[in-house]
DNA sequence: AGTTGTGATTTTGTATACAATATATCATGA
DNA sequence: TCATGATATATTGTATACAAAATCACAACT
């Protein structure tokens, strides 16, 4: 498997994809306005294109249009991210009992490297680099991808990756601390042995524990981080 | 209320507006070729702006862009319709027992109000003109988004219409027949039914099963204009 | 000091021009 | 007759120009 969760066959715009990369990679603060002109020195072209990528952005709720007056980085509130994690909960959840009748012994051999990958992990010192985050990010996403894929609807797919495209500011905060990674694991673990068990429930239900926890550690250290930063406001 | 599943506040692009609502109603046909000179004409305006449209299209899986080959009307296999009325039938499920929580008395009435414009209809001799059942797949319509919006999952809505917002030549399929017509009004019934009652469980099974029929009637009617239209290819 | 109004500047929205690519046409030869 | 290749046409992709709208700066006034 070579990329992950790209925008299946939806894509193939090259200069969508570079800008769609610099906003999940957080390159522009949320709310930040994206002005054109700027945007097309970044990427190099003329607005024109520019302006075909951000209508697509908008479209995949990367960024909002407002008219005449440009793009803004979509900014998401914790109501946002709750409403988002709880999608995610209930597709995946879907998507991990659909997997249980179709899934492969090769793609259950690529989940369980990439669980070991994130297991191995723990033992290092939790002296996390910001290229280390990025590497579990990574590994887990080839773990979900995997069960969205095995669960054989192609739809689902596409939605997850609306879903799940949060900028990496937000998602990255769950691999912070280890013991959120320990967590982490140990869901992994237990669904692929729901996955290997057959068992549809167990697979769904686990994956829903999985994400709502995700959820919970994502909001619990956005609500302290807000604290710090504006402790009287 | 006022309309039906737009596109939130995702939207606010006239030009766009007006080639989704011409793509939904089928004014162009599935797997035709869309020629941007073309398109212009017909929205009254020059290629650039119908070029940002068709990139939000694109998004939104109305149509799929080739790479130096253009835009073409997205065509819906068999699969691709269960794999669509799959994902609503989680997602809806998810809405209405979300509803059980948050529906308000004046959102049941409104409810009501639609079921019984429905139920209206099976009176009528079933000779249904293209406005008639214009008007039942929009009164059917405002009763599925008072449930949506009543979920008060935003992101929800936004991911529904994406997958609801199939072309009416296929979505229109289910009202032709008023035997479909009668199953239907049962289960808004009983849906309305679990909502007063305020049974989540209750809600969510009779919505799935309300689409999963929905969508075996789509199905079975597709087969057979397969059938009648291409014999023995 | 704060508010309002006016002009300058910035930024968006659309049209047009042109280059790059793909498609269609048609002649040539087996 | 059919295949193949060259040429012409059509269509997409990008850049630029300009009009419309919003924002900003600053002065005049209360």
């Amino acid at each position: 498997m070579s990329i992950v969760l790209t925008g299946s066959d939806t894509t193939a715009d090259p200069i969508y994809e570079k800008l769609r990369r610099l906003l999940i990679a957080g390159r522009y603060a949320p709310g930040e306005h994206l002005v054109e002109e700027r945007l097309a020195h970044d990427l190099g072209v003329s607005r024109t294109p520019v302006r075909q990528a951000l209508a697509r952005a908008a479209a995949e709720g990367l960024v909002r249009i407002y008219p005449n007056r440009g793009a803004v980085v979509r900014t998401f509130t914790p109501e946002d991210l709750i409403d988002a994690y709880d999608l995610r909960a209930v597709l995946e959840g879907y998507a991990a009992y659909q997997a249980v009748f179709r899934i492969t012994p090769e793609q259950l051999a690529g989940m369980e490297q990439h669980a070991a990958a994130l297991e191995a992990s723990l033992e290092q010192t939790f002296a996390s680099t910001e290229e280390e985050i990025l590497f579990l990010v990574e590994q887990n996403q080839h773990f979900h991808t995997i069960i969205i894929t095995a669960s054989g609807n192609q739809r689902l797919a596409e939605m997850l990756m609306l879903v799940v495209n949060v900028p990496l500011q937000y998602r990255s905060f769950n691999w912070y601390t280890s013991d959120e990674r320990r967590v982490s694991n140990f869901f992994h673990r237990s669904i692929l042995q729901a996955l290997r068990a057959r068992h549809p429930d167990r697979a769904r239900a686990t994956m829903q524990e999985h994400i709502y926890r995700g959820r919970d550690a994502l909001l619990k250290s956005l609500i302290e981080t807000e604290k710090l930063s504006s402790p009287g406001m």
